[in-house]
DNA sequence: CTTTGCGTTAACAAATTTGTTAAACAAAAA
DNA sequence: TTTTTGTTTAACAAATTTGTTAACGCAAAG
């Protein structure tokens, strides 16, 4: 390996989770990935052992990105409010760079049960605890009409990261293209935060985290 | 073939639609469909050609009852509210019987773009037009925040879908039961509604359409 | 009774895919 | 230079999966 040449093993990875998460190739063969890599079919398993151990670890890592980016949102000191838009950035910031991310883990989950719950485990804190006390502060102010913390996560997640997974059935069924949908995701941010809390998203919470 | 014998046809459908779309075995081989359904699996060959057009017809069908449910509920002559009730009503029953019918969706289009925009086109009627008139009224009249009808109902889809969807993953998170969630699920009809409209649901609106 | 046709089966062929291995190669160490 | 170590490759073996086919069984028609 030449040096300041990209590392196999790390370019092998980046492939594989572009075809499985973004492209949304959930049953890519190591010929595919290899292909997509350049790279010999052999090198996946001298590095990975096998396809399923290279599975566990690209999920391994991106899940724990992930976790770590709506963590760190989360346990800020904002408001609540202001946590809430940085949450609804961040979800769908990272699945506009991963599409194909959760769709790949329910898959997972139905061919191997105990994978998630092994995955799952190792996400020690809920996200719906860490807003459960503000969420009811917010409650008891009337500022927010009354919810759960379990019920109140879900709808914002699933508003944030239904229209990603379903991205193809949607854009097919509003005839929109590739860029449109993605400027109907962007607005989606206010229209969350306002189905959510009933009014306005105040500006300065918008700005995305995507470069591209 | 006996007379009064479920026809094998059927019988191979209906398990494969199982397979598919409840247990979520995405990529369930011929085989597996065959065992499941205790016949041979050139059966499975000689009444579909092949497993590629077997998927084809299993999801001809289901989408097209799907399709049907909704739209029957979407074009009564009922006042808004109720009609939007009996969707999520609809919505959440019907994915309480086939939990992974999206999932497969998601994961066919990636495999085959071609055949989801084939199928919607079936799909000649948005449920977006159906409601957009009433929805402009109820806007209008100041009964509900002003949202366009495609945002309103990716909302809607998103908050009955999605949870159903990302079922395994949710319930691990939260420590539910299988029962748990099923309760969880059904809550949600009054919650979503909640969210949506910022009111109450009525309590004769809550009645499951299932029959376990 | 014989024939016809549909439904069913086991056995086979072909293609795909995963994983192994032995050899080739290249760069750094001795 | 020779050796060693880590990387890469082609070739092979084994398992899985799809699709075909020829034969069998059986009920209804002739």
């Amino acid at each position: 390996m030449e040096v300041g040449e990209v590392q196999t093993e790390t370019l092998i990875k980046e492939k594989a989770k572009s075809l499985f998460f973004q492209k949304g190739l959930l049953n890519a063969t190591t010929q595919e990935i290899a292909d997509e890599a350049g790279v010999n079919r052999a090198l996946i398993h001298y590095y990975f052992r096998s396809r399923e151990m290279m599975l566990d670890t690209l999920l391994d890592e991106t899940l724990l990105e992930k976790r770590e980016r709506v963590r760190k949102v989360l346990s800020t000191d904002l408001p609540f409010k202001k946590k809430i838009a940085g949450y609804i950035n961040a979800l769908i910031d990272y699945g506009l760079t991963y599409p194909y991310l959760d769709n790949f883990i329910i898959s997972e989950t139905a061919r191997n049960p105990g994978k998630v719950r092994e995955f799952c485990s190792k996400d020690n804190v809920k996200s719906s605890d860490l807003i459960r006390e503000q969420l009811e502060k917010e409650i008891k102010n009337k500022t927010l009409a009354p919810i759960s913390a379990e019920h109140f996560m879900v709808n914002l997640s699933s508003m944030c990261n239904y229209p990603l997974l379903a991205k193809s059935v949607l854009q097919t069924i509003h005839g929109m293209t590739d860029s449109t949908y993605r400027k109907f995701l962007l607005e989606r941010k206010q229209i969350i935060y306002r189905t959510i809390f009933n009014e306005e998203m105040p500006d300065p919470l918008l700005e995305t985290t995507l470069s591209i």
